[in-house]
DNA sequence: CCCACATGAGACATCTTTGTCTCACCATGG
DNA sequence: CCATGGTGAGACAAAGATGTCTCATGTGGG
């Protein structure tokens, strides 16, 4: 053990697990232990003694997506400005986050126990607010729910995660696509 | 075994196991399959005898996927009239379809071997195709291509069905919340 | 130089799931 | 009544993943 007080390469290394397991797990949701500490890597016993089990892994990688959105929602000031440009800010500052928010989306297994994390509801609170807002303002239309909404961003910021990663569009277009498709549409807008 | 040219019970049974599981796996995905049997009301013994393995089982609900987009894909006649109602056609279509729909699209263990089945890329070029008649037409915008609105499409009929089943959205709504958010998005729309 | 400590490699038991098998049961038709 | 065949229950081994352990190695600091 390291002295208490002294740098432990273990923290550092740590982060670096986390990433390379969260890049991992968004191609592959089914890795085993053994897959995950080779992308990472390390060996399998180093593995566990950072994280106790595939559970515990689990665990800190829903913890790292919900610290990734809490600092995306702040970064992007959702209360400022028109709320279609907050929806642009945060979509941009989610971006890096979005695979691994891909793979935690698809992960039922975290909902499937009693309640979900805490976090993720204040999370969804704070995303359907910023909805709530645009409607309240006359930027938004009414007729579609802000948990709709929020529900549908998720989803497009999944499946733009997972079409990226698939080379079937272009990285450079995530945010132009999803902010677009969420707040414009499809149709073509008569010009106002 | 039955005699050749008399109904046999398990291809009906058949089907129905088949949906059961679908119901099953598209809530958690990762059920065994003596869940999956429980959840149709056989044993897993009879379960083995009309699916050889889960591989086979799983094979054969992307069959199943297949046959329903297909169905949708004819029923909802992608060529008639503004392509904004064929879109809306096809959503309707491919409602009691989308909770499967959405285990399939996650379940990437069917992409990751080789070539994704070639049921699928017909399906997606359909729905491009259409995506790009309305563009074509005019009706729709053409800075986002036809390969992410087709991609979106099967997000939000993702996280339709989701949201769905979780109640956090009416099942009424279903096919009014997909087509207006991908068509018309959120922002109100000035009177054109 | 020597010691502490993190690491990698691998052995090992355990658990879960799977796939296969057998056997008793029961319904249906002859 | 009896025979056939589908079914459920359960036993069983095999395979895979997991969690724990030990030991050798190497590196860095004292």
């Amino acid at each position: 053990m390291s002295h208490v007080g002294y740098p432990c390469l273990m923290a550092l290394d740590r982060d670096h697990v986390l990433r390379s397991a969260a890049a991992l797990l968004t191609r592959k949701s089914t890795a085993t232990m053994d897959e995950v500490a080779k992308a990472a890597g390390i060996s399998r016993a180093t593995l566990h003694r950072h994280f106790a089990g595939r559970d515990a892994l689990v665990r800190a990688l829903e913890a790292l997506g919900i610290a990734e959105c809490e600092a995306a929602l702040a970064a992007a000031r959702l209360d400022e400005g028109p709320a279609a440009d907050a929806v642009h800010r945060l979509v941009r500052e989610i971006e890096p986050a979005a695979g691994l928010l891909a793979f935690l989306y698809t992960e039922n297994q975290l909902f499937e126990g009693e309640g979900q994390n805490q976090g993720w509801t204040r999370i969804d609170d704070r995303v359907a607010a910023l909805f709530r807002r645009g409607q309240r303002s006359g930027e938004f239309r009414i007729d579609l729910t802000p948990a709709w909404l929020t529900e549908a961003l998720y989803g497009l910021l999944a499946s733009a995660a997972w079409a990226v990663s698939e080379g079937r569009v272009a990285p450079k277009d995530f945010t132009h696509m999803i902010v677009e498709l969420l707040l414009g549409g499809a149709r073509r807008r008569e010009e106002s």
